[in-house]
Formats: C-alpha cells, sequence, structure tokens
DNA sequence: AGATCGCCCTGCTTGC
DNA sequence: TGCAAGCAGGGCGATC
C-alpha cells in the first residue's frame, strides 16, 4: 500500500506528465471514488473542465493538483489500492477503473485513477493561503517536509500520554508515516512499539526521526529511478515491490541484526512486527 | 478535548 | 472442492 515515498513518485510523476495540461472531460465511474467531494460527480467533473493543471504538491500520503487559474485543486488519497496512472487514450479500461481525465492537447495520454479496494478517491476543494486545499489543514507536514519542526515534533510526543506506534501513525503530530514505516524505523531504532512517548528523551526522539527519514529516502531512491520511463513513472510500482523490508511481514524469520526470530503481534486491528530481543516491551506492558 | 474504536471495501489466503 | 472467515489497513466520525 502507498505510504509517503511510494506517494511522492506519483507526484513526481504527476508532475511530469500532467502539470500544464488542460482538462477537457471528466468521467466519474464510480460514486465512491469522489465521495469527498460532497457536491457529487457530475459537479466534480463540471468544476474541473476547462482548467488548467498546475504543479503538483504532497503532504504525508496526500497530494494535489492546484489548478492554474483557480483557487482550488485536485485533492487525492491512494488509500490502500488506488492509483494515479498516466495512459494511452487507446489503452483499454482497467478492471477498477474510477475516473478518467482527458485534455485538449495532442499527447495522446490521459489520467486515469484506478483503486481495486475504493479506500482512495479524488476531490476538488478551496484552498489556504499557503496552497494547502482546507480539507486538509489538520495534517501535520512530514518528515521529508524541510518545515518540519523536530522540536515541536519532540514536545508533541512529551505531551501526549499515548505509546510510539500510535503517535507515529497520528496524522495530525507527523504525516506520512504508515503501518510498514513506522515498524521499519522503530526496528532500526530498537524501539518496542507499545514505549510510552511521554518519556522519551531529546536525542531518543531525534534518532528516531532519523531513521524514519532514512528508511523513506531509501525507499524513495529505489523509487524515484527511472523516471524517463512513462510507465515506470506513474504508477510507482518499482519501488513499492521492490522495497527491502527489515521488519514487516517478517514473522518468524530471523532479525537482520541479532537472529531471533521476529513476532507479529495483533495491534489496532492490525499488525506489528519486532524483534522480541533488540525491542524490548516496557515493563508492565504485555508484549 | 484528547484518545480510542468501528467502519468503509474487495480480493487473496487459510481452514474446515 | 466449496464456502466462510481472516486479513490487508488509512482516515474519519462517533463516543467516552
Amino acid at each position: 500500500m502507498p505510504e509517503l515515498p511510494e506517494v511522492e513518485v506519483v507526484r513526481r510523476g504527476l508532475e511530469r506528465w500532467v502539470s500544464g495540461r488542460v482538462v477537457t472531460e471528466v468521467e466519474v465511474l464510480h460514486p465512491r471514488a469522489v465521495r469527498r467531494h460532497l457536491a457529487g460527480g457530475p459537479d466534480f467533473a463540471a468544476r474541473l473542465k476547462g482548467h488548467r493543471i498546475g504543479v503538483t504538491r504532497r503532504r504525508g500520503k496526500y497530494l494535489w493538483l492546484p489548478l492554474a487559474d483557480s483557487p482550488n485543486a485536485i485533492l487525492a488519497h491512494l488509500g490502500m489500492s488506488g492509483q494515479l496512472l498516466v495512459q494511452p487514450e487507446e489503452a483499454p479500461d482497467e478492471k477498477h477503473l474510477r475516473i478518467r481525465v482527458r485534455f485538449d492537447d495532442d499527447q495522446g495520454t490521459e489520467l486515469r485513477f484506478v483503486d481495486q479496494r475504493t479506500f482512495g478517491g479524488l476531490s476538488l476543494h478551496g484552498t489556504t493561503a499557503d496552497g494547502l486545499p482546507d480539507v486538509i489543514a489538520h495534517i501535520a507536514r512530514d518528515p521529508l517536509d524541510p518545515a518540519f519542526d523536530d522540536e515541536a515534533f519532540h514536545q508533541g510526543l512529551r505531551r501526549s500520554r499515548t505509546t510510539i506506534k500510535r503517535a507515529l501513525l497520528n496524522q495530525s503530530l507527523i504525516s506520512g508515516v504508515g503501518n510498514i514505516y513506522a515498524d521499519e524505523a522503530l526496528w532500526r531504532a530498537k524501539l518496542h512499539y507499545e514505549r510510552p512517548t511521554a518519556t522519551f528523551t531529546r536525542p531518543r526522539t531525534t534518532e528516531l526521526l532519523g531513521h524514519i527519514r532514512d528508511v523513506m529516502n531509501a525507499a524513495l531512491a529505489v523509487g524515484g529511478t527511472s523516471f524517463d520511463s512513462l510507465y515506470v513513472n506513474v504508477n510507482g510500482e518499482s519501488g513499492y515491490f521492490e522495497r527491502a523490508l527489515d521488519a514487516y511481514g517478517r514473522e518468524d524469520e530471523p532479525c537482520r541484526r541479532c537472529g531471533t526470530p521476529m513476532r507479529r503481534r495483533p495491534w489496532m486491528n492490525r499488525s506489528s512486527y519486532f524483534c522480541p530481543r533488540c525491542q524490548r516491551p516496557p515493563r508492565a506492558t504485555p508484549s
């Protein structure tokens, strides 16, 4: 499932292949794909028609395409299974094609939103003074944002009465970290997912942030290659499927540091993967 | 008001 | 072999 690095790969692909083009027609093939656009599919389509796409932007796992000639932006979230594809117009429709956007030029390609599980979607929103779609004003900056405030994040951890993995998945504290990268970063930092955040020292927070950035940048480096090719460019798959993971999905496999079998624990209706030796649980907390 | 939990959705895997 | 349950899980709204 796409997390920050995969979404950034998609953003770059859209910047290369979609920014600057003018929309002529929008087809909404599944209402759930525009459920965040409260006025509905026909309104979504009508309000895009004739507008030029600006430079794509991203925060966390959200990306958006500002309309160059209006104060609005197309907001996109890929959810669990969403893809934004730039396809030849004559390519057959994908099985789970939800939205099609056509352009007025001679490039011969169109933008397609394809999403099997329909957790993702597109919607149109007004933007705040800094260009952010108004409905994601509560989403914190992500750790790859140059303006991310490490000290504010640390103070946020200290203030919260929660545990570290919950905090990492709280998109209003830090955005772009999902279940996979949370487990990867905690493994690298040798931290158990149930560690209380209130006792974090500044060096511990700094080290954890470093691991989060390292693992994201490594994934981005893999996914961000071969940007000349349209195919690799816009679906982001090359980075996603070849990603080397140290923790996520490695139940019963040896820890790459100490060889101890990795464990999986049910957690918040999903799973946490960790090394029982490298990542000791806090005292008086069931592991 | 901050923290937690249920729900949305489909296809693949697992187990009886 | 067939069916049902389990699992994947981000984000939002309801609830405590």
